[in-house]
DNA sequence: CGAAATATTGACAATGATCAACTCTTGTGG
DNA sequence: CCACAAGAGTTGATCATTGTCAATATTTCG
């Protein structure tokens, strides 16, 4: 029963329409599924990239380590999530995957995907979608790191973490697991562990979270989506293929700057 | 005589082989060349892409404004380099491009590339190879932003510049015309203008550059390089398709944080 | 020539980093 | 089942990188 990766599927459709055809195609490249622990490579920087994986469980993440042991996190892989498809695309990858907790995958040969993509382009386009999405993600990273301070930061995390896990079944209410430590958290916003804290801890305060480590609730939506300055409905086009012509808020460049 | 935009083909020529049927293609689907202004739009954030271009000459950026007039700068587009293909691609941008100088562009229609690419798949590929580039420039960048300083960042940046412009052609030597605002220098680094001239006037004073504005040097390459971290392979690596296995640094998570 | 944009520099403020101590969990071996 | 070690979280004190404000060049351009 449970060796179909339900909510990959789920993420798949939800992203955009597929054929019988093409989910019968996606569900014959994955092998069976295994469970690896945590700290688990999927992808190691500059390493050759032959597999893809479909997460179904657990959490994962892309991150670059420098020199003096800095790291930077590009986004987290959640259930649902796939990753190598777009990593295999010529040349060995510029960054590493790991898994963050116990993960359920499903390993795909990234070979046969792309000769099976000759029969189904269909395929193509599934995992071209989500490719789209992931660049979509990194842009908001990129403002987030270069414009907007800690506070903003976390505040956008938490919400981008509850429609991504609520796409795929993973939210209660307003609360969501979370199994990430600090240092992840840090690492990803681009601050230290210790900012990270103190801004939960405030947040906290505030009322507009209820996070205790592992397990986190959204309490006052609406502030903490105008701190955050999160467009729900920007989200969702970004994460559907669905475009909605000119409802995207038309920003201006007032310069308050 | 001019109407073929060499820096353009020269990049594309550089990024991966191209047969002759490739260049055709890509040539015809060019519309003849206009000449716009500092300032202008060449996409808008939400606003249906219909047409691509590709930049024979100046300098434009794709960016994004936040409600209070923060500006975020993506990454810059230099003479040679093209868009609206990547953004295509389903739903409305999430963000703008506009021209920082006069630009020579070529436009060209989307819906008539998607037909051509199907009688010509190569065109695909050419497209798909600069996507993949871009890529791994804004992850380059998430990591500038998250996790390097103010001085790593602005050594970073002129190196990367100096590169790509070297690939079409535009560098003297070590020099380069850089003809950007310190404010939008400060955009796509994430700080604010008065540092980035700071961090800029410090380089110059530690004779590691020549800047002057208008146009920079690189004085002291080594030491230069060293600040950034910055690995000429692997970004020529990143600009071509030629895929080097296991040339790229094993980076190792040596936890000093 | 003069207005507007850009660059430069100093003074001061603040966000966020670092250091350090201490607590709380969690998992492991005796 | 307890003791303890290791990892994770918390908090205070202090430091520093970077931002903000403001005043003053300097350049660009109509």
């Amino acid at each position: 029963m449970s060796d179909i990766p339900l909510r990959f599927m789920r993420r798949v459709a939800a992203a955009g329409s597929v054929s019988a055809k093409g989910r019968a195609a996606l569900l014959e490249i994955l092998s069976p599924p295994t469970t690896v622990s945590p700290a688990t490579d999927l992808m190691v920087v500059g390493e050759k990239v032959t597999h893809g994986y479909v997460v179904e469980d657990g959490w994962g993440c892309r991150y670059r380590i420098l020199r003096d042991g800095r790291r930077q996190i590009f986004n987290f892989i959640l259930p649902g999530d796939h990753l190598g498809r777009s990593d295999h695309f010529l040349g060995n990858p510029d960054h590493s995957v790991t898994t963050l907790t116990r993960c359920r995958i499903y390993p795909f040969s990234l070979s046969t995907l792309m000769s099976l993509e000759g029969e189904c382009p269909e395929l193509r386009d599934i995992f071209h979608r989500s490719g789209r999405r992931d660049l979509l993600m990194l842009r908001e990273r990129i403002v987030d790191l270069g414009r907007r301070n800690a506070r903003e930061r976390v505040a956008r995390l938490i919400l981008e973490l509850y429609h991504r896990l609520h796409y795929v079944g993973l939210s209660k209410g307003l609360a969501f697991d979370l199994p990430l430590t600090q240092e992840a958290l840090a690492d990803a916003l681009g601050l230290s562990i210790v900012h990270v804290n103190r801004t939960l801890r405030r947040l906290n305060a505030e009322g507009l979270i209820d996070y205790c480590p592992g397990r986190i609730a959204v309490q006052d939506w609406e502030t903490l989506a105008g701190i955050a300055e999160f467009d729900v409905s920007a989200f969702d086009r970004a994460a559907s293929s669905r475009a909605v012509s000119g409802a995207w808020p038309a920003h201006r460049y007032d310069s308050a700057a």
